[in-house]
DNA sequence: GAATTAATGTTTACAGCGTAAACATAGTAC
DNA sequence: GTACTATGTTTACGCTGTAAACATTAATTC
């Protein structure tokens, strides 16, 4: 048995981001998830200063993989027209992720972490990943500024993200 | 100094949204909201089974509120027509309810509470709240029948919800 | 009205939490 | 090899939700 773990910061956020999904972030602790990776409770400390910031390593992970999901369906990277079909799979697979990755995305737009800029690593991918569904949206409608594609785009985002918001709730409405 | 309270249950739920909207759920504690009602840290288990319970209070005010706020603008009791600038009106209540109550709406929509069949007043009071909603848009739009004013209403909601709980986070993406 | 019971308080206790501090070991640079 | 740094462990603290035992007051029964 080796003292030293060898790549427990990476270790320690896959299990992070495996507890969380499985249990909600509300429910894992920095404990458990230590035990997790079979280490003693404040190795994580030699890692991340705080639980917050080993959340904000999640939510960066599932800012990261919510842009892969929609690059798989519209290569943000391109700019060539793209069919309105095509934009609306890009959207479902929005909602694809936030439900199948509830969890994650619970820790990505809920109020656990209270800045990005805190954590340059979420900032970063948060806003590669805006950018990703803006570039996709640029690829089907034709605006004037670059400020009317923002603005278009946190309006299809504000509807994307209430669906999912309210998607496991509207059970409790009727 | 008298041993009995007179009126816990309701004083506890007062001390709760204040240090709710005050701080935010995930920083208050039932002892804390039990020193602010100046009874014992156990007192509040007379009342309510656990935290979550006393916190689904706080959610239940909160809709009984927003619905108070909606009935200020569209009257939900009445069928008459509306016109447009009422409805706009009424959903820009809901936005300045949300935004003025934020830490109570983040309870009423969260993840807080699991689920509303489990709390009575709290599942009622919500349904209230739905159905003003839908009222005041059965009051501008025709539909053909109720599924589809719900359709309609759960739109309208997401977009809203969505707004909600975007705004905050804006900064977050630039 | 006194005795009993139910309702509603307090005190004490426990395990789990985030995290600070002191210490131990392993890897790196000279 | 010796010093330094990175990364692990152990121990400890105060806070948390809540269970259990006990105290006091209010309500009900006779």
């Amino acid at each position: 048995m080796k003292y030293h773990h060898g790549n427990l910061r990476s270790e320690l956020i896959r299990c992070a981001c495996t507890l969380c999904e499985e249990h909600g972030h509300d429910k894992i602790s920095l404990r458990g998830i230590a035990k997790e990776a079979n280490v003693s409770q404040t190795a994580p400390y030699r890692h991340f200063e705080t639980k917050e910031s080993l959340l904000a390593a999640v939510a960066a992970y599932g800012f990261v993989e919510m842009k892969k999901s929609l690059d798989e369906i519209v290569d943000t990277s391109k700019t060539s027209r793209i069919s309105k079909k095509t934009l609306v799979d890009g959207m479902l697979a929005y909602l694809d992720f936030a439900q199948t990755n509830k969890n994650i995305y619970e820790v990505m737009f809920g109020t656990v972490i209270k800045d990005f800029r805190n954590f340059p690593d979420l900032h970063g991918a948060a806003l590669d990943s805006y950018n990703a569904l803006k570039s996709s949206i640029k690829r089907y409608i034709v605006l004037k500024n670059d400020r009317e594609y923002d603005e278009k785009c946190v309006k299809v985002w504000a509807f994307l993200h209430g669906i999912v918001g309210l998607n496991d709730k509207l059970n409790n409405f009727n």
